[in-house]
RNA sequence: GCGCCUGUAGCUCAGUCUGGAUAGAGCAACGGACUUCUAAUCCGUAGGCCAUAGGUUCGAAUCCUAUCAGGCGCGCCA
C-alpha cells in the first residue's frame, strides 16, 4: 500500500515530464543528449500553480533554445495524468495546477492508517542506536541537558517513523576522577551531618544535591560510616551517592517522557575491554609511545593531532574508554551510530571519526548531532549559572515550571545549529504567545467539533471540498509523510514543530472559513471527514514529539 | 593562531543540505472580525543593503573565496 501518496504523485508527475522530453526528442523538436534530471517543486506562489518545474531552463545551453521555447516543446508534448492545467511562466518555469482527487484519497488514507499515517519505509530498516544525554552521574541534569535529551529522544522517535530500527543509549560515565570527587564531596557532607566541622575544598561539588545525598546516607548508616577507615569511607559514598544520583535521573527523564532502551556503564569497559581495544589498534599499527605513555595516531585520520590513549601512569583517558567503548557498538552491528553533543563537545568529532576509521569502518558510520547552546531567560534577562559554584538551574525545575509538553516544544522549535534563547515566562504563558498551545488547541477544537456534530464523518461527497481553506488543509495533510521524511533524514526535529504549527495554522484558517456543522449534510459529513483526518494527523505529529494532544483546554 | 556553529524585519527565528519567480512566520505596533462548532482563533496594514566584499551563472539568502562580528572548543580533564 502507498503510505505517501504525495511522493507518488510527484514521481508520477516527473515521469510524465521525462516521457514529454522523450517524446520532442525523438520528433527532434529538442535536441538533447537524453532526458536530463527533472525536478520538481512547490512553488512559494500559490498562482504559480502547485508543482512548477525548471527543466526548460536548466537544459537551455545544451538544447541551444530559449528557455521559453523549449517549455512549449514539452508543454505541447506533455499527456501527464491528473493534471488540470499547465502552463509556461517567469523566464520558462512549467507550472502545473493539479486535480483535486488525490488529496481526497489522501483523506481516506489517513482514515485507513489513522496512528500509522506519515510512517514510511525510507529507513528500510537499518540498525541505528542514537546515544544521547550521557552525562555524568555526579549530579543531576540540568537545563544544558534538556535540549539534547529532547533532541536525541525526538529524533529516535522520528527515525522510528522513517522506518529505522532504532536504539536508544545513555553512556555513564561512571568511572574515572569525578566519580571520586563526587565520593569525596558526600563525606563531607555526611561529616558535616555528624557533627563535624567542615571546609569545602573549591575543587569539590558544592551544589545543594549533595547534601541531599548525604541526608539520605545518613538516614540508611547513622554515624557508622566514621568509623571505617578513610578508604572504605569513600567507597561507601561513592558507591551509594552513585545509585542515588543515577536514579534521580533517571526518575527526571522518565518524567520529562525519555526513555533508554539501554543504560551502558564505563566501568563495564575497565580494564579488560580498553586494553583489547587498545591492542587491537596497536595490531593495526595505530598505536605507539612516547614520553612513557601510549598515543593513537589520529592525525592520520584528519584529526588535529594524536591523543594520548594510556598516560605516563598506566591509567586510560577518557578517550581509551570511548574507543572501547565505540568499538563494543560496532561490534553489536548497528549500520549507523548518532551520538548527540552539546556544542562544547564539537571538537571531539575528528578523533572519535578517526577512531571508527581506523577499526576499519566508512568514518560515516558514526554521525554526530551537535547541538548548540541553550540560554535560559526569564521576562529577556539571561540566567547565570555555574556549575562549579552550584548555582545551575535542574532541567527538573524547568519542567515542572513550565509543563513537560511546552518544554518538550521549546526545546526542539529551533534548528540545533541555532543557539536557543528559552525564555521562561514566555514558554509558561498559556496565550498565543506560546505555539504549543497554539497547535494544542486546534487539536482540541476539532474534538469540539466533532462532539458537536450529529453527523458521522463520510467519505462519499469529498469532492465538495473545494474551499481554498480546505485545499490547504488537505494539502498540509497530504506533506506529512515528507516531512517526516526531511526530518528523520536531515536529523532536524524543529522541521517538525514548524510543521505541526503550519497544520494548526490551516485548520485555523480552515475553522475560521468553513463551517462543519451546517443544515447541508453532504457538506458536513464531507467536512467531518476532513476534519477527523486533521484531527489524526495533528495527533500523530504530536505523539512524535512526545507532546500530549488534549480534546479540551 | 587553528577548528566548528551563528549573523535574514525592532525582537525570536524559518528558508541554506538539493540555487529559481515578488525572501516568510511568530512576538511587538496599528486597523478590523465573536446572536454561529472553543476569540488560546482569524483577516488586514506597516516593517528587509538576507553581516560586508568579491566570484561562479540565464538566475544567489542559498554554492565558492576573503573579511568582520558573536558563541563554543583546541589537556597525559571528563
Amino acid at each position: 500500500m502507498y503510505k505517501n501518496l504525495q511522493a507518488l504523485v510527484e514521481a508520477k508527475l516527473i515521469s510524465a515530464l521525462a516521457e514529454s522530453v522523450k517524446k520532442a526528442i525523438y520528433e527532434s523538436e529538442l535536441e538533447l543528449e537524453g532526458v536530463p534530471e527533472i525536478s520538481i517543486e512547490q512553488p512559494r506562489e500559490k498562482e504559480h500553480g502547485d508543482y512548477a518545474s525548471n527543466l526548460a531552463m536548466t537544459a537551455a545551453s545544451q538544447a541551444g533554445m530559449n528557455p521559453r521555447k523549449i517549455a512549449e516543446i514539452i508543454v505541447e508534448n506533455f499527456a501527464g495524468e491528473g493534471v488540470e492545467e499547465i502552463s509556461i511562466a517567469g523566464p520558462g518555469f512549467i507550472n502545473f495546477k493539479l486535480k483535486k482527487n488525490w488529496l481526497y484519497e489522501n483523506l481516506k488514507l489517513i482514515n485507513k492508517l489513522e496512528a500509522d499515517y506519515g510512517k514510511i519505509d525510507t529507513g528500510q530498516g537499518k540498525k541505528v542506536q542514537i546515544e544521547f544525554v550521557s552525562a555524568n552521574p555526579t549530579g543531576p541534569l540540568h537545563v544544558g541537558h534538556s535540549r539534547g535529551a529532547v533532541v536525541g529522544d525526538v529524533c529516535a522517535s522520528i527515525m522510528e517513523a522513517a522506518g529505522y530500527d532504532v536504539e536508544r543509549e545513555y553512556y555513564i560515565n561512571d568511572a574515572g576522577n569525578q566519580m571520586d570527587i563526587l565520593a569525596e564531596s558526600t563525606l563531607l557532607r555526611y561529616q558535616e551531618l555528624c557533627g563535624k566541622e567542615v571546609e569545602l575544598p573549591e575543587d569539590l561539588y558544592a551544589g545543594d544535591y549533595v547534601i541531599e545525598i548525604a541526608e539520605d546516607l545518613y538516614q540508611e548508616y547513622g554515624q557508622e560510616i566514621l568509623e571505617k577507615d578513610k578508604e572504605r569511607q569513600l567507597d561507601i559514598c561513592r558507591e551509594f551517592a552513585y545509585q542515588d544520583m543515577l536514579a534521580k535521573i533517571k526518575a527526571d527523564l522518565n518524567k520529562f517522557g525519555i526513555e533508554f532502551d539501554n543504560w551502558f556503564s564505563e566501568r563495564t569497559l575497565h580494564p579488560d575491554k580498553i586494553n583489547e581495544a587498545v591492542e587491537l589498534l596497536r595490531d593495526k599499527g595505530y598505536i605507539y609511545e612516547k614520553e612513557a605513555a601510549l598515543w593513537f595516531k589520529s592525525s592520520q585520520f584528519g584529526d588535529d593531532k594524536d591523543r594520548v590513549v594510556i598516560k605516563s601512569d598506566g591509567s586510560p583517558t577518557y578517550l581509551a574508554a570511548d574507543i572501547a567503548y565505540h568499538l563494543d557498538k560496532l561490534e553489536r552491528g548497528f549500520d549507523k551510530l548518532i551520538n548527540v553533543w552539546g556544542a562544547d563537545h564539537h571538537g571531539y568529532i575528528p578523533r572519535m571519526k578517526a577512531v571508527i576509521e581506523a577499526f576499519g569502518y566508512d568514518r560515516d558510520t558514526l554521525e554526530i548531532i551537535v547541538v548548540q547552546m541553550v540560554n535560559l531567560l526569564r521576562n529577556g534577562e539571561k540566567m547565570q549559572m555555574s556549575k562549579r559554584a552550584g548555582s545551575f538551574v535542574t532541567m527538573n525545575e524547568v519542567n515542572e515550571e513550565v509543563g513537560r509538553d511546552a518544554a518538550r516544544y521549546y526545546y526542539i522549535m529551533r534548528s540545533s545549529d541555532s543557539h536557543l534563547d528559552f525564555d521562561l515566562e514566555l514558554a509558561k504563558e498559556e496565550s498565543s504567545n506560546n505555539p504549543v498551545y497554539y497547535v494544542q488547541y486546534a487539536h482540541a477544537r476539532i474534538h469540539s467539533i466533532i462532539d458537536n456534530a450529529e453527523l458521522q464523518p463520510e467519505s462519499d461527497n469529498l469532492e465538495l471540498l473545494t474551499d481554498p481553506a480546505e485545499v490547504d488543509l488537505m494539502k498540509m495533510l497530504a506533506s506529512f509523510p515528507e516531512e517526516i521524511k526531511l526530518s528523520a533524514e536531515s536529523r532536524q526535529p524543529h522541521h517538525l514543530t514548524a510543521y505541526a504549527y503550519d497544520l494548526a495554522t490551516a485548520f485555523h484558517a480552515f475553522y475560521n472559513n468553513c463551517r462543519v456543522n451546517t443544515d447541508n449534510s453532504q457538506l458536513s459529513g464531507a467536512r467531518l471527514y476532513l476534519v477527523d483526518a486533521a484531527r489524526q494527523v495533528l495527533k500523530n505529529v504530536l505523539t512524535l514529539l512526545g507532546i500530549s494532544a488534549p480534546a479540551e483546554m
